[in-house]
RNA sequence: CGGGGCGUAGCGCAGCCUGGUAGCGCAUCUGGUUUGGGACCAGAGGGUCGCAAGUUCGAAUCUUGCCGCCCCGACCA
């Protein structure tokens, strides 16, 4: 993509509004725009990287052997009279009336759809067990939306829900998402530790909240060391055992504030003791038939009794994630992305435009780049270098291939790392290759 | 919802206390000089002063009501 062609409106100065560095970064980056209290929209630089955080989601939940659908943002209020939780939920849902006066409400979760869909088409034990997903706008009308898009009202999330004959089954299903878990923010650049939860409001008795570590995180966390840098699994069957890796890490203490044990956290070697702010990215539950129950969703064993589906239910904020990962991952310049989430992979920084040396060169590097695969956003207008500098250490992408005729005296193009700011001469063609090659 | 604060040009702000018809920096446009870490000179455009009502000869400024946004708290992916 050339910048000249492109839509990246990014902002000199902070808007008032933005007060931690996240939402700052994101408004100045020119990722997303407020329409009204914690909704926004994602303007094409931010909108990269949600599909990006969206696509490792899927990837991991795919591997995991969760299966994807799609469920609609509007619900039916009947589908949540029948569990109750219509009258429960409070004034966090958004309720609507369509023009025959009948009751909706823009989905804040989907518990009761998701089993209304099963319950309809399983009936046997031999289509069980399963897990289904999907990654959908939600709407949660909080009382006090803040820090940006870490809680924004309306919210992109990937909600799986698993449904299985008996505990047992529930508990493997439930293992399943929490390695899928480990996997998807590990591959994001986070370092993201489960901690023992609340069930909350959906209930239950078997909950981990997955906490990525950011001195900017709105909860107070306590946790063994080893947790934070604890291998990730690799190479994983799904349909093995999992309990392993489960007890690997539920074996350490980790706690939220609400969950904290003092005592317990006293007995951690005070070497391995941290206490640190955190950022809830993920949350899981296991809540057995809490919704099956009073949905009647049942099927027929294999000793021919309807039994009620054992369930559970795994949530992701996509939306938020991009507000964690810069938490994460920034400096005073600006936005520093993982390659594997960044909007693009190169900047190509053309230092004057005018000079026919230096444009023949960027051109080439950024046709060449293209052709190969590699995602490139090419500065090719008349800024100054100095604005154009500025910009692309906003935006953060993980390299820059700077283009001048100074270099060029010497057949040199500078390549900048943006996260170590390392950066080296090569010729153009060894710049060009450095980045083919690995793709 | 309780407490605090803010709404004036695209962004950041001043002006308000003490009413007299709107200003600064950045950005934008034109011309020129510049050009490897957010240039300089000259000129130009751009504002229902959040909305409404009231007080007044006159309201960005005073009064009242409403709306929006931000921060702290209780709540949440």
């Amino acid at each position: 993509m050339r910048v000249s062609r492109f839509f990246m409106p990014v902002l000199r100065e902070t808007p008032a509004e933005a007060q931690i560095v996240s939402h700052r970064y994101m408004l100045r980056a020119g990722l997303v725009r407020q329409q009204a209290a914690g909704i926004y929209s994602w303007l094409p630089l931010g909108h990269r990287v949600l599909r990006k955080i969206e696509q490792i989601v899927r990837e991991e939940q795919d591997r995991a052997g969760a299966i994807e659908l799609l469920m609609p943002t509007l619900q039916a209020a009947d589908l949540w009279r029948e569990s109750g939780r219509y009258d429960a939920y409070g004034k966090e849902m958004l309720r609507i009336k369509d023009r025959h006066e009948r009751d909706l409400l823009y989905g804040p979760t989907n518990e009761e759809m998701i089993t209304e869909i099963f319950r309809s088409a399983v009936r046997s034990y031999k289509d069980m067990p399963r897990i289904l997903y999907h990654i959908q706008w939600k709407f949660r009308d909080e009382i006090r939306p803040r820090f940006g898009v870490m809680r924004g009202r309306e919210f992109l999330m990937k909600d799986a829900y698993s449904f299985d004959l008996d505990a047992a089954g529930a508990r493997h299903s439930y293992n399943k998402m929490f390695v899928a878990y480990l996997r998807t923010f590990a591959r994001m650049g986070l370092k993201a530790v489960p901690m023992k939860a609340d069930s909350g409001p959906i209930g239950g008795d078997l909950s981990h909240e997955f906490i990525v570590l950011a001195d900017t995180g709105e909860s107070q966390v306590y946790c063994h060391k080893d947790l934070v840098d604890m291998a990730v699994p690799e190479n994983v069957n799904f349909d093995g055992d999992l309990e392993p890796y489960i007890k690997e890490r539920t074996s350490l203490y980790a706690a939220t504030d609400e969950k904290h044990d003092a005592e317990a956290f006293a007995k951690i070697p005070a070497d391995k003791q941290l206490t640190a702010r955190g950022i809830e990215v993920g949350h899981i539950f296991y809540f057995g038939t809490q919704y099956s129950k009073p949905m009647n969703a049942k099927v027929t064993a294999q000793n021919g009794e309807d039994v009620l589906v054992e369930m559970g239910s795994y949530g992701i904020g996509v939306s938020r994630l991009m507000g964690a990962i810069i938490e994460a991952s920034h400096d005073d310049a600006g936005i520093i992305w993982p390659e594997s989430v960044a909007p693009y992979r190169v900047g190509l920084i053309s230092l004057k435009m005018d000079d026919p040396k230096t444009r023949q060169v960027c051109e080439d590097l950024y046709q060449k780049l293209g052709a190969a695969g590699v995602e490139v956003l090419y500065d090719d207008t008349d800024e100054r270098a100095g604005a154009k500098f500025s910009t692309f250490d906003l935006i953060g992408l993980p390299w820059q291939i700077i283009v001048g005729p100074r270099g060029l005296t010497n057949n040199q193009v500078e390549i900048k790392n943006r996260k170590t700011g390392e950066r080296q001469n090569l010729a153009p063609e060894a710049a060009l290759d450095l980045f083919t090659r690995r793709t």
